[in-house]
RNA sequence: GGGCUCGUGGUGUAGCUUGGAUAUCACCGAGGCCUCCGGAGCCUCAGACCGGGGUUCGAAUCCCCGCGAGCCCGCCA
């Protein structure tokens, strides 16, 4: 069913098109939001039918919406002239009847959209296994796994993938580190985790790789071996790194990230798409070889790229393929495969995206990938840097959090809630605090990381939205104590802020729309956080248990938006927990 | 040198796609609110569209020129 605002809209510009037309006025009606709700819930400004009717925007206002209060309306409860806006009040009556109405019916399941059909194929952190997440990185996995929930949720089949990178130097050079050095010649770590434990092996090595040429070109034979899918070279590697993806894998589902494919990068060569795919380019007619080489490239000025080097190789002189060839050799394999892909990239790789992307075309791929590029998290002090150790591990802060929402926990409830129920809790609090912290910023912002602001769990924040439902709950659970036997009935609720905070749950099914269409994961934060406020505004204007009359429909609003924070906090991977 | 992205109160941030009325919200700061369903809450006050041009009746929003920050310009990944 269409939501309340959808139909409204759609009403708004109907009328507007019939008014326009009864006035003889030829133009496309434009509607938008007032700037105050007491001044309506859309309207529509004049300004640029002054010149095409040769009257005042207000004289024009006032005659539309003369025309528009004569005609049969549904939504559409009261229009008026402001100055020169038409400004149209929705139908209160109904917007509460129809939402209170389809979350009683859906449940959970409100705000869960028809099926599309569509597949989509949603790639994200795709991170070179060879160490721990730090904060930066963990950008990724955050927009990635909330992406993937609201393509979910907005009607769509979605395969949240992994390509890992099992050709690279990065993981040759760890897979040589684990393999040739003692335990001596590294820096011992405190955490069992095998990503930590692994990761200093390949920060030696590739410290040694620099010094020493015999290392320098054992490493390089490696690389040369698994860049040929040499199985023995490749199990060699896989052995190795598999144990440090465990351990990134262990923080995902921590952060309740879940990936469902994870798609190793030799496949494309062995499966021989990485040879088609250059065998494509070479005839496409914009590549061209270098003489006395075997490589091939395209020159991307022809496509707008500009800088020192426009030249695009995709294979090198000795005939091997590179890590955008076999990039593009994935993607035309996930756009075979899918409706709608997505990818999540850092924004260091805008230009391979490109390159990419162009080639696709070349190549006839039926469609090219959208993808969301974050910027880079910084330190206070500069730059992250594995190399200079400065750097915050998302383990690090996500115990840190979980710690602190420990603390607070304990400080406000340590006498009634056993130390078990104040661990889940705190984990909880402690991840969602960091999840959402992440995720409600564009990821086109660059963000520098501070202690405080990561661990801040008041304002605009999850523990403040997780609070918000614990209240809901709550308030449930007293008054199923108290035995309240009220009936639900909807028509009692004209309170204002009773009124604001329905018209917050009408619009879950939109945001969750708008999102998956435009890709932006920060909307649904920003929509969580307004909920959970119009909620605490109801609650402190309206009482609910022992409101008499008004009982039964306060306590199914209750319900509803308990039922849209849940699900709002489960879209953003949030848990929504019954008791804080 | 060239390109891409970003720039909104002290700090962080929404709005920018599709120009429109008084620019959203949070943190910090100042002041206030529990005999009442959970104070991780609520209320009041203070404070911002990087600069300059242009388009327009109208620009945070579109265009141009600057400035500042990030990223990229490898037969690496």
């Amino acid at each position: 069913m269409e939501s309340p605002f959808k139909s409204f809209g759609r009403e708004v510009s109907a009328l507007l098109c019939k008014a326009y037309g009864s006035l003889g006025l030829d133009a496309e009606p434009v509607v938008e939001t007032p700037p105050d709700p007491s001044m309506g819930d859309s309207a529509s400004p004049c300004f640029n039918l002054a010149k095409l009717a040769r009257k005042s925007p207000v004289a024009l206002a006032s005659g539309i919406a003369n025309a528009i209060r004569g005609m049969e309306r549904d939504t559409v409860y009261r229009v008026e002239a402001a100055g020169p806006y038409v400004n149209f009040f929705i139908n209160e009556e109904r917007v509460v009847e129809m939402t209170m109405d389809a979350i009683s019916k859906e449940g959970d399941r409100y705000g869960v959209l028809p099926p599309t059909g569509n597949k989509v194929i949603l790639e994200h952190t795709s991170a070179n296994p060879n160490g721990p997440f730090h904060v930066g990185r963990a950008r990724n996995p955050i927009i990635g796994d909330t992406l993937v929930r609201i393509f979910r949720k907005a009607g769509n089949e979605v395969d949240a993938q992994f390509y890992v990178d099992d050709m690279g130097k990065q993981v040759a050079i760890l897979a040589w580190g684990v393999n040739n050095l003692k335990p001596g010649d590294i820096t011992a770590v405190e955490r069992e985790k095998h990503d930590h434990k692994l990761v200093v092996y390949y920060q030696k090595a590739n410290a040694l790789m620099g010094e020493d040429e015999k290392v320098k070109a054992e490493i390089h034979d490696l690389l040369r071996r698994t860049e040929e899918c040499e199985p023995e070279a490749l199990d060699y590697v896989t052995s190795v790194y598999t144990g440090v993806l465990e351990g990134m894998v262990e923080s995902m589902e921590r952060m309740n990230v879940r990936v469902d494919s994870f798609i190793p990068e030799s496949n494309v060569v062995k499966d021989g798409s990485t040879a088609r795919v250059i065998e494509a380019l070479q005839k496409s007619g914009y590549a061209e070889k270098e003489p006395d080489s075997k490589a091939w490239g395209v020159d991307m000025a022809q496509f707008g790229v500009t800088g020192r080097s426009t030249k695009f190789y995709f294979v090198r002189s000795d005939g091997t393929s590179l890590y955008a060839t076999r990039d593009i050799a994935y993607h035309l394999w996930k756009s075979e495969h899918c409706d709608r892909m997505v990818n999540v990239l850092g924004e260091d790789h805008r230009l391979e995206a490109k390159q990419v992307a162009e080639c696709l075309k070349l190549v006839g791929a039926g469609k090219l990938p959208e993808v969301v590029f974050y910027s880079f998290v910084s330190l206070p002090e500069g730059k992250m840097s594995t190399r200079r150790g400065r750097v915050v591990f998302l383990d690090d802060l996500l115990d840190e959090a979980v710690g602190r929402a420990y603390d607070e926990v304990k400080a406000r409830r340590g006498d009634e809630l056993s130390e078990d129920e104040m661990r889940r809790i705190a984990e909880s609090v402690g991840i969602g605090a960091v999840r959402y912290n992440i995720v409600k910023v564009q990821p086109e912002k660059a963000i520098t990381f501070k202690w405080e602001e990561a661990l801040a769990f008041d304002g605009q924040t999850a523990p403040f939205i997780q609070y918000s439902h614990a209240r809901c709950a709550s308030i449930l659970r007293k008054a199923k104590e108290a035995g309240a036997l009220s009936k639900p009935d909807s028509g009692k609720l004209f309170h204002p802020s009773e009124i604001d905070l329905v018209k917050s749950l009408a619009k879950l099914p939109d945001v969750i729309g708008e999102a998956a269409e435009t890709c932006k994961p920060h909307a649904v934060a920003t929509y969580a956080y307004e909920v959970a406020a119009n909620l605490n505004v109801f609650y402190r204007d309206c009482q609910v248990i022992g409101s008499g009359e008004f009982e039964g429909a306060r306590l199914s609003l209750i319900g509803a938006a308990k039922a849209v924070l849940a699900n709002t906090l489960d879209t953003l991977g949030i848990d929504a927990i019954e008791t804080m």
